[in-house]
DNA sequence: GTCATTTCGTAGACCGTTATACGTAGAACA
DNA sequence: TGTTCTACGTATAACGGTCTACGAAATGAC
């Protein structure tokens, strides 16, 4: 583009003739490798933050780390993902370790050419938020890169770690808490996936029919597979529809805030019969005239989790861990008056 | 890590080999440079894939392009930002062009580190949203690299191009619309950000002030500056005062969806005498109980529109466009019964 | 049949780092 | 005094591409 000016760029050879030494010290010195006196130390900083000397990645990439993770989320609607992105950038920064965002717009195609995008990179690891692609791919991967995956539930492999809620343990408590209040016809609201099992929606369903089993409840099992596109049209049947259950746990606030919404506005009496609660806690829930009582997963922990675990896996660490994460439920007045 | 096997990596010369040709005819292949035969060029092909290589990035951004943009957000919380990008990644993968984000939450010195990380990768070009920095950094910045800034205004920048709603044109619109329901007591409410002209809230305000004062209600012209921090609890003494007025414009969903909340809670009569517009017409706005009037600033076509401007830049051109887009106001209960 | 021109393909310098293998001076030891 | 360490620097080969020169072959003009 613009050549005007010829060698611009202030490279490590400029920074070691600055400072009058080799190109191999300055190496040195930035990677702080063994054998460097304090006073070459001290020559080559002052050149380097009077040059404003930047190591080019690219170079860098070419033999050793880049310091920078790529995270790959699924898309970027759900307002889940923030949370756990900023639970990873600030484990990261305190590394001194960056990040690069991918977003994956629900897709395994998309996804799959993000992560080779990556892989180009030279990223020094990955972190797979709630990707869509299936435990194989991920493996494959996995050993070409350090991998984490949050959001997906993956307990068996060897080949990366996993970083998830409870997602079993915190449907069952919810369908106990609810069934605590009396309530018996308790359904679930999921979405229609092509079903996975590593899906954080169906881990969930698990735990539902799991605790509805072992309350006696199993006659009452009922799951609602809405469309995720159409969400608000998906929803509207189950608005309308006569015969009402007495609780309606939703997979996500994704669709719990519109259900409740909608039910609300259908006046529906809310919790007297109908309870409904979601998950994940998002910001619109607290909203006072929605009021969703909902399950924080505690995104924060969960990606500062991740992030942890991926500098180990960077480090050298080979085994895989499975890390589950506490939450705890958000009571409101859509469960409990 | 696990250099368990030896040189495994494809690279271009692994093709070169396999194809029987020599690795500057490859590269050639790969950049469809001139003089390659049509037989050479399947030959390498061919070779390409069977070999499932794919070029190192690392390398390629040493000397050439590397085919990504990088996008910097402000933040992640704003809903306007995932449409802004959606916008912007539809129509790059168009161009057979990568994205990598970054996330600066709202903090110069960290946007500053991300825009620096951007040049260390050596992307192509970058597209900033709403960027905190002012606009001689941006300049700075810009004379380094193809930008493009979304959601900031800078009209006059001759380094880079921008593309933003009409703020000012939309918040005059707006005043005007809510006049002609006989409402003079119309107040904003904005962000207490240090002033900064290229700020959208600041542009919604000039507008705001601009179209009172031509509709003669200068008397009545009242910014509320809220801190963009600790959102809820800001709010809540607009909401307490026992003088309202009869309308409120807010820079944003981010609090007008608080502020009508809060404020039905508290029984104010909405909008018979009082009416709340918002700003970016977020998800949110659009549910039964909180149907907040809201100005849609069609940001799919500013991230496309940015996009289109970043390629041609990328491209060579050196003239600086600045682009308004149009939106339009969506008409909710919050405003209109 | 010779010379100029075009087309195709190759050699090899180069981009900015890292990391290995050395060289050298001074200290410690005998 | 000679020998062995140790600590510190340097020279230089990668890394995996791109791209400028340049040579050879094919084509066309006369």
């Amino acid at each position: 583009m613009d050549n005007g000016t010829k060698s611009e760029r202030v490279t490590i050879r400029t920074v070691a003739q600055d400072a009058g030494v080799s190109v191999s010290a300055v190496s040195k010195v930035l990677r702080n490798a063994y054998g460097v006196s304090d006073e070459l130390r001290k020559r080559v900083n002052v050149s380097i933050s009077r040059l404003g000397y930047r190591p080019s990645m690219a170079a860098r990439s070419m033999r050793g780390r880049t310091h920078t993770v790529g995270i790959l989320l699924v898309e970027m609607e759900n307002p889940f993902l923030p949370v756990i992105v900023s639970g990873i950038m600030d484990e990261l920064s305190q590394a001194n370790y960056k990040s690069m965002l991918a977003v994956g717009r629900a897709d395994t195609m998309i996804e799959t050419s993000l992560i080779d995008s990556m892989l180009d990179f030279r990223m020094d690891g990955i972190i797979l938020v709630a990707p869509r692609l299936k435990g194989a791919l991920l493996s494959k991967y996995a050993k070409q890169i350090p991998t984490v995956v949050v959001g997906h539930h993956e307990p068996d492999s060897t080949d990366f770690d996993t970083v998830n809620g409870d997602d079993v343990g915190a449907m069952r408590q919810i369908v106990r808490r609810v069934h605590r209040d009396g309530r018996r016809r308790i359904e679930m609201v999921s979405i229609d996936r092509s079903t996975n099992d590593s899906d954080v929606s169906y881990q969930r369903e698990v735990g539902y029919v799991a605790e509805m089993t072992a309350l006696g409840l199993a006659e009452y099992i009922h799951i609602n597979r809405l469309s995720e596109q159409h969400k608000r049209e998906a929803i509207s049947p189950l608005v309308a529809r006569p015969d009402q259950p007495e609780a309606y746990i939703c997979w996500s606030d994704l669709h719990a805030i519109d259900l409740v919404s909608q039910g609300r506005a259908n006046g529906w009496r809310i919790p007297s019969e109908i309870a409904v609660v979601g998950f994940d806690d998002s910001p619109a829930a607290a909203l006072p005239q929605i009021d969703l009582a909902s399950y924080n997963h505690d995104g924060t922990r969960q990606g500062a989790e991740a992030t942890r675990l991926l500098l180990s896996r960077i480090d050298g660490r080979t085994d895989a861990r499975h890390v589950l994460v506490e939450g705890r439920l958000s009571e409101r007045s859509s469960l409990t008056a």
